[in-house]
DNA sequence: ATTATTGTTGGTAG
DNA sequence: TCTACCAACAATAA
């Protein structure tokens, strides 16, 4: 269930649960998708005995600093997920056994669709290197934001927020969210939001960030979806009562309201 | 059987 | 190097 908050709560529950500092003593997979080295066993090797200095999150990755220099990147694609202490799981894919002095724990991660990605290397990766900043770690730059999509005219202000070397753990639905709550049609091209809009854009991927984390601290998934407009096409506007519309742009369904939000003019 | 899915990457072309 | 576009990846749930 992955975009920025609940990646961000995924690493406060891997904290909760002792990662940080703690040994890892074993590890099971025989996943040779979502592992890497792609052969389960030297991935296994390469983590067995290995102890967590630091566990880092960016946009949508995890980053665990080991202690031999080596890192591990996770990714939960779109359906990764981690539990602790749980039974055999459906889709459990890896379980690492951790240890503190005389504790020991089990924290599992299962993933229905395998696109989800554990990279131990020597190094950072591609993927985490280029990152964008984090809009809530970082926080958002404005002005530097207007800046960097000032070229960007034939692609939509949504598919530029989602650029994760635009700003980093933004995805699909935060978007959506952000920019209803900013009012700003979702089609606008990037290049035509200026800073006052993009001030509200901002404070809108702030509102709907804070608002998931939230709820996920709340909730842990349960419940009835947080989300005010996602996933909820056909239903009156929250803020206007205008039926909500979904569509395709850039490859992802998108839901927004033909009432409030209004396209920015170049 | 059909449709939809909260993501990234690698290729091509300009 | 940057922008733009597209297909591919895997496997479920409704």
């Amino acid at each position: 269930m992955p975009e920025l908050p609940e990646v961000e709560h995924t690493r406060t529950k891997l904290v909760a649960w002792g990662l940080e500092h703690a040994t890892i003593a074993r590890v099971t997979t025989s996943d040779a998708l979502i592992v890497k080295p792609r052969t389960p066993r030297a991935f296994v090797r390469g983590l067995e005995g290995r102890k967590v200095a630091r566990l880092e999150r960016k946009g949508k990755w995890l980053r665990l600093l080991l202690d031999d220099d080596q890192r591990l990147f996770i990714h939960l694609g779109m359906t990764g997920w981690f539990e602790d202490d749980a039974e055999e799981r459906r889709f459990e894919r890896v379980r690492f056994t951790i240890t503190k002095g005389r504790r020991t724990k089990t924290i599992l991660y299962t993933d229905s669709r395998r696109w989800g990605r554990m990279v131990l290397a020597d190094e950072d990766v591609r993927a985490w290197s280029t990152l964008g900043p984090d809009p809530l770690a970082e926080g958002i730059d404005e002005g530097r934001l207007v800046a960097r999509l000032a070229k960007r005219k034939k692609q939509s202000i949504k598919e530029a927020l989602m650029d994760q070397s635009v700003l980093a753990g933004v995805g699909n639905i935060q978007a959506i969210e952000a920019l209803w709550k900013a009012r700003v049609d979702p089609r606008s091209p990037a290049a035509a939001v200026d800073a006052s809009l993009m001030k509200r854009i901002a404070s809108g991927l702030r509102w709907t960030i804070e608002r998931t984390l939230a709820d996920l601290a709340e909730n842990e998934m349960s419940g009835e979806s947080p989300f005010r407009i996602y996933g909820h096409k056909g239903e009156p506007c929250p803020r206007c009562r205008v039926t909500l519309v979904r569509f395709d742009l850039g490859g992802r369904t998108t839901t927004m309201c033909p009432g409030c939000q209004l396209p920015a003019k170049v």
